[in-house]
DNA sequence: TTGTACGCGTTATCAA
DNA sequence: TTGATAACGCGTACAA
């Protein structure tokens, strides 16, 4: 014992400090190298030796200094989200998904807002990759779409997952929902209903995903035979705030639309508001959808038709892609499912 | 030079490692020892030392290792933000907060969902704080009054704040509006505004602000010379839904409330579409109040007259608590200013 | 005021 | 299959 490196089993109630691989070691008759490798889940280790290995770690519960382990590995067992500016439920929802698997997984998640327009992006995620090891990147939009922060973590050769990325690269794999394909499935709802002129409020033009259920509403429109009209289309910015000014926009033309899709919640729930102010009875006189299925979609009255997009289950695959050890990481894009959510917000137009 | 630890500066284009101490110490021409005096602050540093130090900083654009911090010293430069099931707009806004000043004092936050109901939870803390070290954590409701972990992070002598205590502990501080007073001040504004049958939607019995906002709208109540009366008092948990159930047995009453006041946005946010059901035209036959001023106070109609609770203010105010030196750190209870926001849910009674 | 040398708890190399 | 021992980067007694 040339390290006094074996904390004595002190009885006494002081907070006594944890066992380490030494004290493992030492209970179970092995080196520390076959604790690490019990620990760590490599082979070459004989049966018995795992078995006193686990009685050991059990008896004295031992759990592995988070901080040893990333120092004397390269990458640690941390996992960056990185946003900028987000919606909060939004955030919320992303932040608990990825929570759940990261502690399924044993890592853990560390959370930093950043600035998409800040010129010094790109020093900011080296600094915060390489001074905290992070075995991994999430990012969310805006940021997934910010090529210096791509090019940056691609350089530094450092996993990262895009969340809902504007269009797809190499190396630089996604998840995300079919934007266009949702987008169409509910204008395609709509027109199901009866509705011929049908209103649309873009997201923001700086996120991919606005752009794709913008293309998907005019798909549906042209399958159907119904001529795009720029008159009843508004630009917003995923706030609510611009929701209602576009709705206002909307709602004060001679020929109102008799339903409005907004790319998300937020917005559609400001023309519900703006509707107010119309004193139109909805959905008789008018239809509202969404997008997304947060919480909003519930709290509103009438309560939302939308299109759920699957934001917890999109943050567990990214924390599992990022998981994978790197010979089975795949750099493909994973796509999961949207479902059309149907409350009240709709129906057939005039009621 | 007896360690090999300084890097080559290798002008290749491959990733090179990060300057550690060791670059920055040759380079300043100063032992390691100096070089963590100037990065941490400390006396007894020549200011030409401390110059050239500072230059080799910059130019080698040094960061200190986290983990090797983190391993060397007690205490790390993480944060742990320990939630169960939270309303999500609420943990959203806590975490922002929480990560503005913890980036503005150089820590980290790492965020875990525990589980206030597990019998094991007390243990799950200890593993958390021991594994990584955590400078302090910051506690929300409802683990924030849970017995078992705070007494486990006391024997750990691991610093704590308590967001939104039920009731203040020596030995760990909490943060928090003054509930009552807020719930108080609601009331007496609407009894203000000619109400005299004032419901409340109670919310979780076991978050202490809940009660604490039931006491201020009955002392309200007292102090006006309006008798209490349960009938038009329900009990609500928080949530939508439970707010909803709370509003229909409210409404149902022959004798209903001319105004209702309930415990959280989300619950107002039911009752005003518990509303729509009975075609109560608001607020002329039905006044709604909330608490909290969360995104869907502002997202309903009408607008809610709620109490804003600077939630991010006050993670960021446990937070600097937390960052505290030890000798300054205060045992003491912070309390933040709540602020009544009037908007168009509520009227005098009958319009 | 400054510097040397060791410890922190892991992982990993390489010889046995 | 195992184990001795060297990193990993920083803080800090202790010495100068």
């Amino acid at each position: 014992m040339k390290h006094g490196r074996t904390n004595p089993a002190s009885a006494g109630s002081a907070p006594r400090k944890p066992a380490s691989i030494y004290d493992v070691a030492k209970r179970a008759g092995v080196s520390i190298k076959t604790v690490s490798r019990v620990i760590n889940h490599q082979p070459n280790v004989s049966p018995p030796a795992r078995e006193r290995v686990m009685e050991a770690v059990m008896a004295l519960s031992y759990r592995p200094n988070f901080f040893a382990r990333g120092l004397a590995s390269e990458r640690s067992l941390l996992i960056g989200l990185l946003y900028d500016n987000p919606s909060a439920s939004y955030l919320a929802s992303l932040q608990i998904g990825a929570l759940t698997q990261c502690r399924d997984e044993g890592y853990h998640l560390i959370v930093e807002e950043l600035n998409a327009q800040n010129p010094g992006l790109a020093d900011e995620v080296r600094a915060l990759v390489t001074q905290s090891s992070l075995h991994g990147v999430i990012l969310t939009p805006p940021l997934c779409d910010s090529a210096a922060v791509i090019d940056a973590l691609i350089a530094m050769q450092v996993p990262m997952v895009r969340i809902a990325p504007e269009r797809s690269m190499p190396s630089a794999p996604g998840v995300s929902i079919d934007d266009r394909r949702a987008a169409f499935d509910m204008t395609v709802y709509l027109i199901g209903l009866g509705h011929r002129r049908i209103g649309f409020i873009k997201g923001h033009p700086e996120h991919g995903a606005a752009n794709a259920r913008f293309e998907g509403y005019r798909a549906a429109l042209k399958q159907a035979g119904i001529s795009y009209d720029d008159q009843i289309v508004a630009q917003g910015y995923f706030s609510y705030q611009s929701g209602m000014d576009a709705a206002m926009e909307l709602l004060s033309l001679k020929h109102r639309p008799s339903v409005i899709f907004a790319a998300n919640d937020d917005m559609a729930a400001a023309v519900l508001a703006a509707s107010q102010r119309f004193n139109l009875k909805l959905p008789a006189q008018l239809s509202v959808a969404g997008f997304d299925d947060s919480l909003v979609a519930q709290v509103v009255w009438p309560p939302l038709t939308t299109c759920r997009q699957p934001i917890k289950e999109m943050a567990a695959a990214a924390v599992s892609m990022l998981t994978q050890k790197p010979g089975e990481r795949t750099v493909l894009d994973r796509r999961l499912d949207h479902e059309l959510i149907v409350r009240q917000s709709t129906a057939p137009p005039g009621g």
